[in-house]
DNA sequence: GTTCCTGCAAAAGATTTGCAGTGAC
DNA sequence: GTCACTGCAAATCTTTTGCAGGAAC
């Protein structure tokens, strides 16, 4: 698999979309260029918020559906960290990977990267009873501001 | 902190809940001693129709009181494992500390633990801008029967 | 023209809250 | 006797589904 260039996420996927017999709406096109700018998480709440807020306002319930398609090919994930609601991020193919910190008493969500980490997981991965295909890594605690408070 | 002994997660958790000026209620004592005897997480829901199973059935809205709780003491953990629901698992103070994968085909959860991990999140979290509490991971992917079909 | 896409409204689930009665201390 | 605990019913919130019109190919 060819990583995407960082920046070209959106057209990417729309060809893979493309590709799967998927045609091109304008309200999938939006949510791509909203998730191809930012760097981490967000939740279906909060794309239809920034959407809103934005030129073109998308149904909540199109939202999950195009989140939901985008999950089965494989360009976005999902993220859980915790708390309540479930998370999405594009998925860059390796380019971009992270995980992240959570802080329990403000909520605010970091992105973090560990090679040693990845490296641990992947020699894991080998003796496991499973094809692992993906994973996810959250840390919980309190950031600096909150942990001085 | 000292561990508690890995059987006796419930009387520890009843002496600090009464330390923390709690009263000892039935439903309540169902649940721990249901949590006790669990290996892995359970959700809200789970926990709900094995107690009813069982002797003492217990309010989900007591269910979902009492956990969070427990929560607050760091009693249990929250546990997301993906999919839907949130899961519950037992704090055993480091003893049974483990991890989870998840088939995204047929939904087991199955545990884990792998030292080298454990070592990389902890020289990891020496240099985060975060008091690092508790960490998750979860690794998904297809399980053996799964992969096989 | 056919098939996919989308919005709206309704439904389904999980989780939370308000209130009143019971039980623990 | 007081304060915590619990059940029930109702409310809230996220996510899913059904359906009908509109858009892409």
């Amino acid at each position: 698999m060819t990583n995407p260039p960082n920046n070209d996420w959106a057209s990417h996927a729309q060809q893979v979309l493309a590709q799967n017999g998927h045609h091109s709406g304008q309200a999938r096109r939006a949510l791509l260029q909203l998730l191809s700018s930012q760097a981490c998480a967000l939740s279906a709440i909060e794309i239809e918020d920034e959407l809103r807020a934005g030129k073109r306002p998308v149904a909540r319930a199109s939202i999950y559906r195009i989140l939901d398609e985008l999950e089965r090919l494989h360009l976005v994930q999902r993220v859980q960290v915790g708390q309540d609601m479930t998370r999405y991020e594009p998925v860059r193919g390796g380019v971009g990977h992270h995980h992240h910190l959570v802080c329990d008493i403000c909520g605010a969500v970091t992105p973090f990267t560990d090679e040693s980490l990845e490296e641990a997981i992947r020699k894991l991965s080998r003796r496991l009873p499973m094809r692992v295909a993906e994973h996810e890594i959250v840390l919980h605690g309190s950031c600096r501001i909150c942990a001085t408070n």
